[in-house]
DNA sequence: ATTATCTATAGATCTATAGATAATGC
DNA sequence: ATTATCTATAGATCTATAGATAATGC
């Protein structure tokens, strides 16, 4: 039942995409490595060839998972804008991405600091360090996108640690509220993305 | 083994009161009954004479957590200022408590926006319909807060979900650091607290 | 007699491991 | 020969229930 390399590369490939997609949905606690195996093709015992541990995969997922979204944070910045308005501010587009009703209903294809941040409070140092990093390239990348393109003066003051809140608090009551009251949480979102958007004082 | 019917009511509240602190502080699926029912000091078995289970559990202690909320904000609006400088404004009074290490280091004694709409998200519908009533609570207090004893023109428009957001998003960002870069989860309380009690245009 | 609690356990689940199996790659 | 995977299971845990126990309150 060996199979190549290559294989090797993929299945490690495949176990950390499904994991990260069902610890966004679902959260780590939720998710079995069983599930996580089913989800790559493999078996439950072959996992502990991959990771020492379920801790290990939660690291791994989130160590990617936070580089991602420091990246699509930059993408815009390098204005990667693709369709949509041109004119339109680095900021404004990319806040109405991210608090928005597609995101809200797609965490296991959105940012790890949203769908992960409650998970990690519960967590030890060694993911928690990880977060770390996530968030201050976040809201280092915000700052950047804050002033440019904008009539906004660029403001002297690190990352942008405030509007990083209210994005990620609105995506999560806006899930908190998701299945009871659709249009609660829609009216959340279209609140955090003005405030978010807004020039700063 | 009998009790008195006072002591049915009292452990009744026991159950409550201790399911709130350990469900705030470790999150739903991390709460075991045995752990209430021991931290009450009942046995395990017990518990099925009080909750049908364990979600009903979970319900009990968000509607009495979330009116709880939604009441410290109006213990402000209301002028309960206690102590501190009777001259700060309500909202900045009520932010620079709730966007705070203690609180981010209290979770059990804090606010259950905050510490469980991250499992909120993750919950079915009959949940879910308890924090419409808590945030939609919470951020019309706030709205009402906004406006009072501040400089700033009485806003028309409603609950306000961004402020909450923010200060929301905060707190849940500041635990996710705070074991590892205590500085930085301080820098993230600071930066939200200025943004959410600054005016907005 | 009623009823809240306790003891004991059924049934299910989960992490992690041990040993067998079979295909790769030197 | 090496090694990735699979089968099977140990050991621990968790929700929920059944039946026994013992104190309350009519």
């Amino acid at each position: 039942m060996r199979v190549s390399r290559e294989q090797v590369t993929a299945n490690r490939e495949q176990i950390v995409v499904n994991a990260a997609e069902q610890f966004r949905r679902r959260g780590f606690g939720d998710v079995t490595i069983a599930d996580v195996m089913k989800a790559a093709g493999l078996t439950h015992g072959g996992f502990y060839g991959y990771f020492d541990s379920k801790q290990a995969l939660e690291a791994a997922v989130c160590e990617r998972g936070l580089a991602e979204s420091v990246a699509a944070v930059d993408a815009v910045r390098d204005g990667e804008g693709g369709e949509g308005t041109a004119a339109e501010a680095p900021l404004r587009r990319f806040v109405d991405d991210y608090v928005s009703a597609r995101h809200r209903d797609a965490p296991e294809e959105g940012c790890t600091v949203a769908a992960l941040a409650c998970d990690a409070g519960r967590s030890g140092p060694e993911l928690q360090q990880l977060f770390v990093s996530g968030i201050t390239g976040m809201a280092g990348s915000l700052a950047g996108l804050r002033g440019q393109g904008s009539a906004e003066p660029a403001e002297d003051g690190g990352p942008d640690f405030a509007t990083l809140s209210t994005m990620v608090g609105a995506v999560i009551l806006s899930r908190a509220v998701a299945a009871a009251d659709p249009e609660l949480s829609e009216r959340i979102l279209a609140a955090a993305r003005e405030r978010a958007s807004a020039p700063v004082e």
